[in-house]
DNA sequence: ATGCCGTGGAAACCACGA
């Protein structure tokens, strides 16, 4: 089973490359960040006809969440993170698939910091936090995908001394990031590449993907009963290079059967 | 370090992003 994350920036702008690498990549479970659509205006029919089925918290001009599936019947558990009645940013959505429980969330920025909006992220890391310690004492299958907005340590970034003051990579979101594992998830990418520079995000300015002036944003956390069934993981980043891209590209995992797990002997 | 790139929406510019 292979599940993506990908920040699409603008979901109906960037609709045919959604539909271009839906085709080449065939993902099962895909979690979409950055919709920048209101409800009404996600392009459900389009997506439909590529095969997938989907949910979605839309917003008007920014933000936005979706999560689409290849054939395989979701059930939303919820919409929103919970902790603040008062957040109305779409940034948040959870569905039950194949006896997992997938969420798909768009971290704030946070800059500039310090100030407002980097206080709103951090209160919503420590949601976040919140959040995912109840889940991970379910003790269930639990994946946490989607665009982190942190750099989680100095492989992440092509040049960490130019980020120091940055929200992505100061040190506070790092070590929420670090609390979260702590409490027992494991980072799929990094997890199967602990020496490996990959990145998920270049930056439109500066020909940074021309560079390779990256960062890795997007990240998939595991619970520890689905980090054992995790089988391979990538960043389709040849994406980022097409005609209209956004300016992050596709990242996935394959996961083995969970169903049929006691067969799967490598 | 950011004038620079790109999206969506309102208005022919602005907010926002990372």
């Amino acid at each position: 089973m292979k599940i993506a994350t990908f920040n699409i920036n603008g979901v109906n702008g960037r609709l045919p490359v959604l539909l271009r690498w839906l085709k080449e990549a065939g993902p099962d479970v895909v979690c979409l960040q950055e919709l920048k659509a209101p409800q009404e205006k996600f392009p459900l029919k389009p997506i439909q006809d590529a095969g997938y089925e989907a949910v979605w918290h839309g917003q008007k001009s920014w933000n936005g969440v979706a999560i689409l599936s290849k054939g395989l019947p979701m059930e939303v558990v919820r919409s929103e993170l919970p902790g603040d009645k008062k957040d109305l940013h779409s940034r948040y959505i959870e569905v039950i698939v194949e006896n997992m429980l997938i969420a798909c969330l768009y971290l704030p920025n946070g800059n500039p910091a310090p100030g407002e909006k980097f206080d709103y992220k951090m209160k919503w890391l420590q949601r976040l936090k919140k959040h995912a310690k109840y889940l991970i004492s379910e003790e269930v299958p639990v994946i946490l995908a989607g665009d982190y907005n942190v750099i989680p340590t100095e492989l992440d970034v092509y040049k960490p001394e130019s980020w120091l003051d940055n929200a992505l990579f100061m040190p506070e979101p790092r070590r929420a990031y670090q609390d979260l594992l702590k409490q027992g998830w494991t980072d799929a990418i990094r997890h199967l590449h602990p020496e490996e520079r990959i990145y998920t995000f270049w930056d439109y300015l500066y020909k940074a993907y021309q560079r390779d002036a990256g960062l890795r944003l997007d990240h998939f956390l595991l619970s520890p009963q689905v980090a054992g069934l995790l089988s391979s993981s990538g960043v389709d980043r040849h994406v980022r290079g097409w005609e209209k891209a956004s300016d992050h590209a596709p990242a996935w995992i394959e996961i083995k059967d969970i169903n049929h797990q006691q067969e799967t002997i490598v």
